[in-house]
DNA sequence: ATCGTTCCCGATAGCGGTAACAGGAACGAT
DNA sequence: ATCGTTCCTGTTACCGCTATCGGGAACGAT
């Protein structure tokens, strides 16, 4: 095996300093035309490549992003990260990854200094917010001297978040139920330590409101995502809200178990109950009915974020301006199918 | 903002050399108990952060895997991704990800570029074989110095591999339909340019040769893994093969779709054709009826991916002995659930 | 008293780049 | 001839850490 070549084997070879070579390597113009061109050759010859990590002590920063990420066996944060990844190989930028070992995670510091030694030029924490978990982060993040961006978490006015807005989802799928006709519209929330079931809730709770339908608590049911516990909520409401006409189901994997039940127990689809759902699974149009539902473009999300923190990360660089928090919000659509649709031929 | 604080702070303010402080952070032996305290207590005091950077590049190694992926928008490539973050984080390693735009990238030396002039310990190829996508591969690891492992990809002597037994995965499937007393047992493939799809389908087509029923080319459909073309590729087998009993479909969307279809027509699953997936998505369990699937396990095999990586490296550190290549394969499940089940009562 | 150990610790030289400065050559202008 | 430019290149000093070597102090053995 042989020896790595450096940038003074090129030098030597080439007969030019090491500096020259260094010139070369990133395109200064100070280099005559001739010379640049031998040193090229001799690059390409000797398969020279410059060590990033010697690049990267040199110049104090390393052109790599720190992604914290949580739960990447879900398809929602997977799908979060490919736009993450998408969109720093777009800007030119590396990703160091860490997983959390799970949502609630109490000590984040040992994460954070994990990446600031390694010189990332900025950090995206894309875990949902769950419980306190964000509350420590809130006090570190401050303490940081490098850029971060946080994903969909409670706003708060020092922080910059790109957010889907939950809310705005929740109300949609249930202003759609509204028009559909139906009167008696119940709710299988996720787990309500998460911010973002809380969010989808206020939108089902509010938008009832506005209709002059109370939202009453029994109408309700908690989930933890999996289908499972969306069976398990179903099957509690219909006991406590016989009249229920309509459901709006926090995600798709929910929905697929309520629907489940609900094609056992010979209850029609939508006619008897119309069901919507949240997350638009790439299956979520095969179930059985194909299911009306939320989209939120996590790969958006991602992508977006990574913009955000080169943007800071730049204008950090650029002059000393240090620019203001800010929200980014995406809107999340709804995709309309035959499980919500009340009268198909009307 | 503070500037950052540097080993030499340390020592300055420890009243020690910046070597010493060095050797404290190692854990070396060779300093004295009262030295050691007062170091420590100056670290603590400044907040100090030894740089992964500077240590990397005197070191000549950086404590950090490459990972090259694609498709993590599938459930499948991002299970596989939480298995090597679980590991690594186990085995004290850091991560630079890198997701292929594309399953099918013809130039793979920019990527291994881009890892190895960062330093990393070893690389772990976690990309579909597709078409002929591993070819360059093959030959360019032959003329890196660092270790690589690849995933779930055709044997070859020279390389260190960890896959899934898809043959096998695609045998049991047909297998549990033979017992099922089922003799026209239908197929739907993967797109046949994945190294996978052909193991599967090579799977069912010896298994029924071997209980002496032809497979016959019209008795199985290619689709692409979505449920679209399950849904298609189904319609397509029903009209080739009225008398077929059975199917085994090679992942849970297609199944998906394929069921949908079913259920349209009023063909009863299973009693009149009964349905094996392959993935065991969480989903399947709540398919109407439940979709018996072939479970692999691709949380393990990410981490045994890295398990194998590490130990790789640490033989190249240890002594100079060269492992020898090797192929980890890892066996998939069979999940039995209604969807196959000819005789529930019987 | 002399020597050999053992235990600590510091000085120095890298790792592979970049930044900053200095200086020679070529050229036109004075 | 002298000066100021412009263009190009090399020297030196870092970036923040580790490896290596060498040496002083303390101690027991001879």
């Amino acid at each position: 095996m042989s020896k790595k070549v450096t940038i003074k084997d090129v030098a030597v070879a080439a007969g030019v300093s090491h500096q020259t070579v260094s010139r070369v390597m990133n395109d200064r113009p100070d280099v005559a035309k001739e010379t640049r061109r031998r040193v090229l050759q001799v690059i390409e010859e000797l398969d020279y490549l410059p060590s990033a990590i010697a690049r990267s002590l040199s110049r104090q920063h390393s052109q790599t992003l720190g992604v914290v990420t949580a739960g990447l066996k879900y398809i929602g944060p997977s799908r979060t990260l490919n736009g993450i990844t998408e969109q720093a190989e777009e800007l030119g930028y590396g990703l160091l990854l860490k997983e959390l070992p799970s949502f609630n995670t109490n000590d984040n510091k040992p994460i954070l200094n994990f990446l600031i030694s390694r010189q990332v030029d900025g950090i995206i924490w894309a875990v949902a917010e769950i419980g306190k978990n964000h509350e420590q982060l809130q006090q570190l993040h401050k303490e940081i001297s490098i850029p971060m961006v946080f994903l969909t978490m409670s706003t708060r006015e020092d922080m910059f978040i790109v957010a889907v807005d939950n809310y705005l989802g929740g109300w949609k799928a249930t202003e759609h139920l509204l028009e559909q006709g139906c009167r008696n519209i119940g709710h299988v929330s996720g787990p309500l330590s998460w911010w973002e079931s809380r969010q989808r809730k206020s939108g089902w709770h509010d938008a009832l409101l506005e209709a002059g339908i109370p939202a009453e608590e029994h109408h309700s049911e908690e989930g933890d995502w999996s289908s499972a516990s969306g069976q398990h909520a179903m099957a509690q409401i219909l006991k406590n809200f016989p009249q229920m006409d309509a459901i709006f189901i926090a995600n798709d994997q929910m929905a697929l178990g309520a629907l489940q039940l609900v094609c056992q127990n010979e209850i029609k689809v939508p006619d008897d109950i119309a069901v919507v759902g949240f997350d638009n699974l790439p299956e979520s149009q095969y179930f059985w009915p194909p299911l009306t539902t939320v989209r939120q473009n996590l790969r958006q999300l991602g992508s977006t974020a990574v913009s955000e923190l080169v943007r800071i990360i730049d204008a950090n660089r650029m002059d000393h301006e240090v620019l203001q928090p800010q929200v980014v919000t995406l809107c999340p659509e709804l995709v309309v199918r035959k499980s919500s649709i009340k009268n198909p031929s009307a």
